[in-house]
DNA sequence: TCGTTACCTTGATGCCGGTCAAGCCCTTGT
DNA sequence: ACAAGGGCTTGACCGGCATCAAGGTAACGA
């Protein structure tokens, strides 16, 4: 089921040089030839299909991909337990990186939405990373940011209320929406209610409900998967007020 | 603060070389030569004392460091929230990935108990590592890992009970130990209920509690900080339990 | 067009675990 | 030795959120 047949390189219209997400991904702050030695190693898979599989958990890991367009959840199975979401990615953010470790993939990941990914074979990336430092420096970060976002995530769902966690959530999203040069007040939920719930440790009719009381303060408007923020401050303050589970005084 | 002076280069009895960590440790799978170089770059700070800081959150980062011996919490601070643990750290484990990203330390890293540690000024360890690609195989792999670690510890925080919580991090604790040669039935608990609470999302009273049914139900024992587990099978039980928060059936 | 299905909303109920409070134990310093 | 303070335990109470249940809505295929 994976998609060995359909990959190919780059074509013009693939190129990173022409890519619209290059202040994002990895290649970040390449030199043009280092860059085009990177866009040489790229594989293009062909796109995935809403539900299809990028990779599943347990399968041998050998290539890093990044997103291009569209969006992913990833899931991780563990015993006598429901699967739960782990993250969701949206374009140029990296997928993989926790397969590395032990050579396999440790979550399973799904497409939310058609998508199309870039191909990063491991082994080459490697090789390519130890000639040129900016690359492996870009490695290095992306991995540390992902630790850093890990653990932001771990304090929101120990501490915090369902309000205070779906606002993050929010908050979250739009920035990424942001820094993608979308609409951060304005834009497609492509995960359902239950992913959300999931991925904040609620469920999913509390995520419908703080939803709907949300919209009541007139704080956001939602309707179905599409999402506005009328009131950013609000959900801001909503996000770390004071008063959550043990957050004392 | 930092522990500048005190600072020397490894003498005879801390060599890597002669280190009891080796088989955990960075320097994992090097060869003689390499592994003489890496010796090379580390330094030694001087011991930490419990309750003193190796890193301050938001300081300038500058160094990796590995544990050698004692334990530390690591801490994180946000707005209108109290502190969180979000991880401990045992001998033979490296500390300050998190800081490569921004350059900055992203959490307060404390030692709870009498803690030796050894430093890796970071530019040094990637100038060695561009040579040494098993040390660069390594270092991916290492925060690899602690993705997956921190991926496992969200979906425990966000779908469990307090018993489930508890019986995992017992477990885990144990298998570290293990890991490590030291008795994995047996063993002493640097934090306090409060730090376990907090790096598990429960009020410390809580935490008590559940110790406390454990005990009665004869799955382990504890006194004050000492610990022993008798039924790991039964403790593997409580910590998989098919129905958690959220489980479904 | 209709039926099927997946997804979402809303209500009612009950439990887990947070919070407050009181007291014990152990350590540390004078 | 005693006082003081930090850490731990245990009890009582109650609120937030999970769970169960019952529709409503939208998308899709026949």
């Amino acid at each position: 089921m994976k998609p060995a047949v359909g990959r190919r390189r780059s074509t013009s219209e693939t190129r990173c040089e022409r890519c619209t997400l290059q202040s994002l991904c990895l290649p970040l702050g390449l030199e043009v030839e280092a860059l085009a030695s990177f866009d040489a190693i790229i594989e293009h898979p062909r796109p995935l299909k809403r539900g299809q599989a990028l990779m599943r958990q347990g399968e041998r890991f050998e290539s890093l991909y990044v997103v291009r367009s569209g969006s992913l959840k990833q899931l991780l199975a563990q015993p006598g337990q429901r699967d739960q979401v782990t993250h969701f990615h949206l374009p140029g953010e990296v997928v993989g990186l926790d397969g590395i470790a032990e050579s396999r993939c440790y979550g399973s990941v799904v497409a939310l939405e058609s998508t199309f990914v870039c191909e990063l074979p491991f082994h080459r990336l490697d090789e390519l990373a130890e000639q040129v430092p900016e690359l492996r420096s870009e490695l290095y970060r992306c991995m540390s940011r992902e630790l850093r976002n890990d653990q932001r995530m771990m304090c929101l769902l120990s501490g915090r209320t369902a309000d205070q966690r779906l606002a993050s959530f929010v908050l979250g999203l739009s920035e990424r929406f942001r820094a993608r040069g979308c609409s951060p007040n304005c834009f497609h939920l492509s995960m359902s209610r239950s992913d959300i719930g999931s991925y904040l440790g609620l469920a999913l009719e509390t995520v419908s409900r703080v939803i709907a009381r949300f919209q009541e303060q007139g704080v956001l408007c939602v309707k179905g998967r599409e999402l506005c923020i009328h009131d950013q401050a609000a959900l801001v303050a909503l996000a770390e007020e004071g008063v959550g589970r043990h957050s004392g005084s």
